[in-house]
DNA sequence: ATTTATGCAAATAGTTTGCACACGT
DNA sequence: ACGTGTGCAAACTATTTGCATAAAT
């Protein structure tokens, strides 16, 4: 069992939002849609509960947060994914919201030398590209 | 008067957030940086004024807007630097907040393909390395 | 004079927290 | 039985908005 490997009591909430993030179709989830998807399946699990779950997930590496620019007026807000040990990059289509994962060693790379060019080391990153699909004619 | 080009009014608010941004030192500051600081030196502006001057400013394109990941508990909070024209990616040092800007054409050109590559174009991105100070052995 | 901007206070949205009770071990 | 986790409601933070007043043209 996960959980007690990372040292959480095994409970009703944790397994069954790690379970919804481990089965689902999209990979990113906020906390209100898996509050919702949890308690529209008859699960009774409290949106506290989910932020402090999904908080002690990220924490114990299982999970990953991610802020991406809703756009359009709606306020922004995290998203969580599974923490499958690799790393990847965001992209996103501002019109669909769909994300796609990507990676690529070059950029990595290069994000590596201008840390170093500077002096620095890298403690992480965050990189998102914001997309819409191509070749259209007439903007919004 | 940059302010009359872009069809606002000039307003002692809207003159003394520009004139700030042009002057300081520090070119990324805060809504609340900026209230603090006009007030402090005497500029009776409230807090609102600043959100919406600075949100015109985005859409006239005098400022852009940041949301850099304050870390260890602090709430996550925007940030505005002007506009120069020319754009640029940010590198944000974890321990001392200190930014530092850069570009890559190399990485530009290559978000441009993993874009194209799954069929879409990119409409912006969004990329900030965190770092740290090089060379520490113990790590927190 | 007319239109637009401002300041204040109240509203909003996402997220966090205190506390009494329930659950996992 | 013990310590931790949960649910609810209230608190909190950054930001936005309604409205009466004030300022810019």
């Amino acid at each position: 069992m996960e959980l007690r490997k990372v040292g959480l009591k095994v409970t009703h909430p944790r397994l069954q939002i790690l379970r919804l993030l481990e089965q689902t179709d999209r990979k990113h989830l906020t906390a209100d849609e898996i509050y919702r998807l949890l308690n529209e399946q008859g699960d009774e699990i409290g949106l506290a509960t989910v932020y402090r779950v999904l908080s002690q997930f990220e924490q114990a590496c299982l999970v990953r947060k991610h802020m991406f620019d809703p756009g359009s007026g709606r306020a922004l807000q995290a998203c969580y994914e599974l923490h499958d040990g690799e790393h990847h990059d965001h992209m996103v289509c501002v019109e669909t919201g769909d994300v796609v994962e990507f990676v690529d060693p070059e950029i990595e790379e290069r994000l590596h030398q201008i840390a170093k060019r500077h002096g620095f080391q890298i403690a992480e990153h965050s990189l998102v590209i914001y997309v819409k699909p191509r070749d259209r004619r007439a903007e919004g």
